[in-house]
DNA sequence: ATAAACCTTAGAGTACACACCAAGGTCAAG
DNA sequence: CTTGACCTTGGTGTGTACTCTAAGGTTTAT
């Protein structure tokens, strides 16, 4: 299969695919005498593996380390899959955490504001970034 | 107050400051007969709004479009800045949303693996990531 | 007078995950 | 045999918020 036809199957673009197999994500199976990429069975599942973990939020560094372990599972723990999943866990729980503060922070400021049409020379927000400190601690 | 004493009231770097200059959210009060930077009782308490508004989220763009409406605060609405409240807030719900959805799956799977130190060739994370379609859906 | 500590500018580098572009080669259909 | 759709490489651009570097000027203290 040509990359097009490749990309189009997997809904992604043929960018995407080069940009992959550069950073040794996704190796085509082969090449066409005229030096076109060919992928393969392989090359499909292997993709499929690839987006799975784009979609639980493994970044590609993240997945390339994925990979080399599926690659040789006999040289690498259960132990090391499983510290991979709960560091990337905890590292998504606290970002989820800040982004809480700051929904927090930002719906106390909404209800603040009247959000009329009148100007905003009273604006509680605007007070409220002006003079409180500790705002989110 | 030259820029590094500045800095350093503030917690911040002197590059974060030149940084900021350029991409006109503080300007110093003037300059030295040397050329140097000399912020005054005003750049602080601007800087103070730009770290607070940070604080709570808003992004330098969004910082910036803050700053130009406090400047003329007769010139605009409650209703502007709510509407920028607003929409930041539930741009932050929306990434919370997803990053929790991210967060479900790495449980799901962490929880399938059992940690062990034998090798991952048959590693349940591994085998999901493998196999499985539709992890978050 | 000289060293340390500060300041200036412009520009490059970082991470992330691609998207876009130019200039050219290849292949099937009509 | 030409048109159009596809493919190749290499390189640049995007957004975010800085950080770092180089090469040099200034201030302060000893
Ligand atoms: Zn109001
Ligand atoms: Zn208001
Ligand atoms: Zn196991
Ligand atoms: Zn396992």
């Amino acid at each position: 299969m040509k990359i097009g036809e490749f990309a189009n199957q997997l809904g992604v673009s043929t960018d995407t695919l080069r940009y992959y197999e550069k950073h040794n994500l996704l190796t085509p199976s082969s090449r066409t005498g005229a030096g076109y990429r060919d992928y393969g069975e392989a090359a499909l599942k292997q993709m499929k593996f690839i987006l799975r973990a784009k979609n639980v939020g493994f970044s590609l560094a993240e997945i390339k380390e994925l990979l080399q372990i599926k690659f040789k599972k006999h040289q690498h723990s259960c132990h090391e899959v499983k510290n991979l999943t709960i560091q990337k866990r905890d590292l998504v729980a606290e970002r989820i955490a800040e982004l809480t503060r700051f929904h927090q922070s930002l719906s106390v400021l909404a209800d603040k504001c009247c959000g009329g049409q009148e100007p905003a020379d009273n604006c509680s927000i605007l007070t409220t970034l002006e003079d409180i400190d500790g705002l989110t601690q």
